[in-house]
DNA sequence: CCTGTCTCCTACCGTTCGGTAGGTTCATGC
DNA sequence: GCATGAACCTACCGAACGGTAGGAGACAGG
């Protein structure tokens, strides 16, 4: 038989199967054999590509992770408005969840598993709490700019915010009926801000 | 060696083992073989009790389930203001938690896992459905009797509530650093209502 | 043509898995 | 005292697990 790939086609291929897997399957229940049974592929090919199971499931986390931290940067940085800045972000994180439905689902079964669960090693709560941070920096900012309503702290409107997005993106994995478009977030927004937006009528 | 329970010694003492190792480590990274060990039981000891793993884990997951259904039940029950039973599941739930906290993990963690991680024949899905929709007839009936914006739907308005409180109770799982009390609770809910109280000022 | 390196294979390692066969000990009913 | 059934045990099963030893085929430089 050939030599797939020369270049790094047959990796692709292991990572590819790996994430379906894994994303049904959650890390513990997956094995390496199915991995590389659907991957078409030995398992010592595996071993050649990664270090360990491990190391091949932290690859894919850390990816989405990553990318996600990448569009809620680059959501806040595509405008002033902090309004929009917050649509952007929701809306940024329903397209990638649309288009990368098995990443999102490791990358939010990890950060909410037990802690055994998941290989030990795996850095990945401070890729969560980086995350966070995006939408909690941004809270700071806006409550110290008065758009924000300061008789709450900059952490629990993050919270808010954040915890409510992510409930459409929880509920969307185990019930895929709601539509996670613009006008959804844009609604999202809303009920976040016409609480948490300063009253100019009222103290 | 005499006989330990003639009562439902053995069997708690069972649960009591394997919840704490589901907590620790999830549905399929755990083994049979710790728990007994925890337990200081044999193996077909708890084949005597269970028919099987799945069996135990879905004993610990539905009561689980069952208890949070209830305390929420109880909590609007438990007042005729609107606000108040808000609170008083936030309340319930935080005070829950604090007592429960592995019962929660699995609960939680079962909740948003792949589909194939845990036992597939467990019902778990009609349970999260039914504890959500405690908040979401709440929030019907608090619409209709115009104690909310009606220019959100009920479902959005339960996610926005359902997610947030959420948001803390997961948060407290991986940081355990924030305080889940009352005053907390009502500052939730005060957050959540201050947008979706309907504004009788304008419109 | 030889040698090394990269890529990938078959075959296998020891361990642990969920689960069971079959037997023993105790409390009770008769 | 003796059968019965509940409560529990030791010892073991086949299967699957994560991971590896060792080699085969393709291509490169010398």
């Amino acid at each position: 038989m050939p030599r797939l790939s020369p270049n790094g086609e047959t990796r692709q291929e292991i990572l590819r199967a790996a994430l379906k897997r894994f994303a049904h399957s959650g890390y513990a229940a997956t094995s390496v054999q199915h991995i590389v049974e659907d991957a078409r592929v030995s398992k010592p090919t595996l071993y050649y590509y990664f270090p360990d199971k491990a190391g091949l499931f932290q690859a894919l986390v850390s990816e989405a992770h990553d990318e996600r931290y990448r569009l809620m940067r680059e959501a806040v940085d595509s405008t002033e408005d902090f309004r929009a800045q917050l649509v952007a972000i929701v809306s940024a994180l329903f397209r990638y969840f649309l288009k990368n439905r098995e990443l999102m689902r490791i990358s939010l079964a990890t950060a909410f598993a037990a802690p055994g669960e998941v290989p030990s090693g795996l850095r990945y709560l401070d890729k969560c709490e980086r995350n966070f941070e995006v939408i909690h920096g941004l809270m700071k900012r806006a409550r110290a700019a008065g758009h924000l309503d300061r008789r709450f702290e900059s952490r629990e409107l993050a919270f808010g915010f954040y915890g409510q997005m992510n409930l459409y993106l929880m509920a969307h994995l185990t019930m895929p009926g709601g539509r996670l478009n613009r006008p959804t977030a844009e609604r999202i927004v809303n009920l976040f801000l016409s609480g948490a937006a300063a009253k100019d009528r009222k103290a």
